[in-house]
DNA sequence: CGTTTTTGACCGGCGC
DNA sequence: GCGCCGGTCAAAAACG
């Protein structure tokens, strides 16, 4: 380089002590001379890009290595714990024993991801755990690499619509089950913990309760019913429905109408979906994920009658799955709680179920008996019926079509931005004899529609504007960023957390569903899409969220026009 | 004709 | 072991 600027230089100087001379021949000397230096800084340029290039690389492969090492340095726990799981378990274990292991499972288990009991066990101070949080979080949030690979891949497919098959193959490496760390960790978890693992691949299910006039409430997602069945109790028949977005998506839903009130429908989601939902899906989906990590939560903690909060002392981590996404984060030191609002949670059930009810306040009373019933045998029930409206995150309008689906767009203004975004429909339109229940919706003075709004916003608001959840959610965050975040790039379309510049998310186009969805209401009452909603100007009709399949701190651009989201068939 | 729904059969878990 | 029950399968029917 400097040679050539050296080269310039001479070329210029001899250039200027000749000039007397106005030749032509000089002149064309002189052209030939700029061109050069045009060329070498065409050159310059191409190289600075190189080099930025490679800095890139450098990072991408820093982080590649550090995931690696943390993956490995899970793996020598999982196999060191399995060790000790192995001698102790030829050891006869007595309750005392396992009571004082309790505290510590607890803490552990929390995090889902963890694995350290015996570690832990050896330190025999629930304070040491602060000084461990950092190093627990991070292998917490290493676990959850492993999803995040997953969905990376996703993105991968989906940047490359052509070579299709990359997510599928994937997809057959890994496991469709829903929890698949716990089928992992199962073997190295203590016996109390496997009995909590049991329950979770036993599957945990969300449940919500909802004022719907249709047969099927209108989520977003593409469902195709498989069986029906009228089960015990309840005169009216439970429809079984399986995802049909993806051929391998495990998630199930049954829908049933409560039968002390017709007019409310139960629609019980289990599992995660292994693709990508289409932006109308992701309200139901972020709430549904987000109360079964809840319930996760819940059922990793064996503190009894802690219904209405989830709570640990000392030391405590949750874990999240937004649309898909893995998130285990740690809040160290302060007891922190997540409420849910109309919510129940039952663990006697085979399946760990958390309700969400977002029927109408005025429904209310019904739900309190609902809760009382044997089924749910729920020792809580949570009234949220949505004083809420201080919370600052509350939408100016919202609109939803999970009942009936027949307005066109759901908007909500936040942040003095309108953003539309996709239309919910899930539902068919239904024809006239599918609507089975339709005089109970005509004796619902509420209108269903209306009702659904506040209550569905303000279930996911609750649930994720809890402060404890936000700042969990951040800590987690920062805490990854800050350990690896430096490589984080400015996501132009990300959303803040708690004040945190956290940058996160993905600009997904919004697409209808499918072509009734242009008939239908986009609800996009969820809290968590707001928190994720893009502020990105430039891409009009873009919604910055939670991809579904996505890497969350994704450092992909690679949003816009991406051929494979939101496709429904 | 391809896709979805219906519906009886089948299966596995659980309690007795 | 038996029966009940929830859940799934799969062939047939219905639908678009």
């Amino acid at each position: 380089m400097e040679n050539k600027q050296d080269n310039k230089s001479l070329l210029g100087k001899a250039c200027m002590e000749e000039k007397t001379k106005k030749s032509n021949g000089e002149e064309e000397e002189d052209r030939d001379v700029h061109a050069k230096t045009q060329k070498e800084e065409e050159l310059k340029s191409a190289k600075a890009q190189v080099g930025e290039i490679r800095e890139e690389n450098e990072r991408l492969k820093l982080l590649l290595a550090r995931m690696v090492k943390d993956y490995q340095s899970l793996q020598t726990h999982f196999s060191n714990i399995l060790q000790q799981e192995e001698i102790k378990k030829s050891k006869d274990r007595s309750p005392a024993h396992q009571e004082n292991e309790e505290p510590e499972l607890v803490s552990l288990s929390l995090g889902r991801a963890s694995s350290e009991p015996k570690k832990l066990d050896e330190k025999k101070n629930n304070n040491l755990i602060l000084g461990k949080e950092d190093e627990k979080c991070k292998e917490v949030l290493t676990l959850g690499l492993d999803r995040r690979f997953e969905f990376n891949s996703t993105e991968l497919a989906e940047k490359n619509p052509s070579s299709e098959n990359t997510f599928e193959e994937l997809k057959e490496e890994e496991p469709t089950d829903i929890w698949p760390p716990s089928k992992i960790l199962k073997t190295m978890r203590s016996e109390d913990e496997e009995v909590l693992q049991h329950t979770n691949l036993k599957k945990a299910r969300v449940s919500v309760r909802a004022r719907c006039d249709t047969p099927t409430m209108n989520d977003g997602c593409q469902w195709r019913k498989y069986g029906q069945k009228t089960a015990k109790g309840n005169p009216c028949p439970r429809a079984y429905y399986r995802c049909t977005v993806s051929p391998t998506c495990p998630v199930r839903k049954q829908v049933q109408r409560w039968s002390e009130d017709m007019s409310i429908l139960i629609t019980t989601y289990e599992g995660t979906h292994n693709h990508r939902l289409p932006v109308s899906a992701t309200a139901m989906a972020s709430t549904t994920s987000a109360a079964a990590s809840m319930l996760r939560c819940h059922s990793s903690t064996s503190q009894p009658g802690f219904g209405t909060s989830l709570s640990a002392s000392n030391s405590t981590s949750t874990s999240a799955d937004l649309h898909g996404l893995n998130f285990t984060f740690s809040e160290n030191a302060k007891p922190h709680q997540f409420y849910f609002p109309n919510s129940s949670i039952s663990t006697s059930n085979s399946h760990p179920t958390i309700v969400l009810d977002l029927t109408a306040p005025t429904a209310f009373s019904h739900f309190n008996r609902l809760t009382a019933a044997p089924r749910y045998n729920s020792p809580t029930c949570l009234n949220f019926s949505s004083p809420s409206s201080a919370n600052s995150f509350e939408p100016k309008t919202l609109q939803t079509s999970w009942s009936n689906g027949y307005s066109n767009y759901g908007t909500f203004n936040s942040y003095n931005k309108n953003i539309h975004v996709g239309a919910l429909n899930l539902a068919k339109q239904q024809k006239p004899q599918e609507h089975i229940n339709q005089p109970f919706m005509q004796m619902n003075n509420l209108s269903p529609q209306q009702s659904l709004t506040e209550t569905i916003a303000a279930t996911t608001k609750v649930i994720t504007s809890n402060p404890s959840f936000q700042s969990a959610l951040a800590a987690a965050i920062s805490s990854y960023i800050g350990n690896g975040g430096s490589e984080a790039p400015q996501n132009q379309g990300g959303g803040e957390v708690s004040g945190l510049n956290l940058k996160w998310g993905e600009s997904l186009p919004i697409k209808p569903a499918d072509s009734s969805a242009q008939n239908a209401i986009g609800c996009e009452s969820t809290f968590l899409n707001k928190l994720l909603s893009s502020n990105n100007p430039q891409q009009q009709g873009n919604l910055s969220i939670f991809p579904p399949n996505s890497l969350p701190f994704s450092t992909s651009r690679s949003a816009s026009g991406s051929p494979a989201d939101g496709k429904d068939h």
